[in-house]
DNA sequence: TGATACTATGTCAGATGTGATATATACTCT
DNA sequence: AGAGTATATATCACATCTGACATAGTATCA
């Protein structure tokens, strides 16, 4: 994460849109990024409408708090498998995996 | 599973449906074997599709052919991180990530 | 037959991920 | 204010994954 970069960038007048122009990757390896966003958020958008806390989720994936926040944070140190177990721990079928991948407003940084 | 190959399968005498039932496993767990057999099946269908080895796949992606028998095989030992990265190698989109997981041929155990 | 190419499987040292713990911040109550 | 709840982030011992290597099997050629 270069923070330096992204000043340079926004002073130049440059909108970051996503996070491959942002960190400059190679084409699979930002997929894999998108991937992990995708899924992250959306994971926290299913646990907060089914009302559970980070630490129940923790309970029921028999994991820690601290581990689900930085799953929904989408933290370099958590595997795209944990995310996935995570994600079915919510109920999730392949199915909604699959939409929170293909659904249309997944894949953008932000929205300021 | 499909229902009617489903029947079909049972009228042939074989009684295996799902992965899950197979193995016992729960739910969160079952989803997740049943997603890293969906993405191996799909990338050795894109490898062969797009007419390389295994050995040129694993030196895009700086792995090894042994790595990516693994992968295709969905052995335990390997992350569904390495199985995601070997995928976009491929040059696939997350609409096909997305795709393999969703589609409707992607779920069932075997054909034989 | 031997040579070449592709794939499968076992092993292992080193790299990476994990649960647990501690701690900090923020918010909502009474 | 203080207590309770929820979330974020750092750290670390231990577990798991990884690339590389060795090796075996299969298929296709000349």
């Amino acid at each position: 994460m270069d923070e330096a970069k992204r000043a340079r960038l926004e002073a130049a007048g440059f909108k970051i849109s996503t996070v491959a122009e942002f960190l400059g990757l190679l084409p699979a390896e930002s997929a894999l990024v998108e991937t992990r966003l995708a899924l992250s958020n959306a994971l926290k958008k299913r646990r907060q409408e089914k009302g559970i806390s980070q630490s129940t989720l923790a309970r029921r994936m028999r994991s820690s708090q601290s581990r689900v926040a930085k799953i929904e944070a989408a933290d370099p140190t958590v595997s795209l498998d944990l995310m996935a177990r995570a994600f079915f721990e919510t109920g999730a079928s392949i199915q909604e995996f699959a939409a929170a991948l293909g659904g249309r407003d997944n894949n953008e940084l932000a929205e300021a």
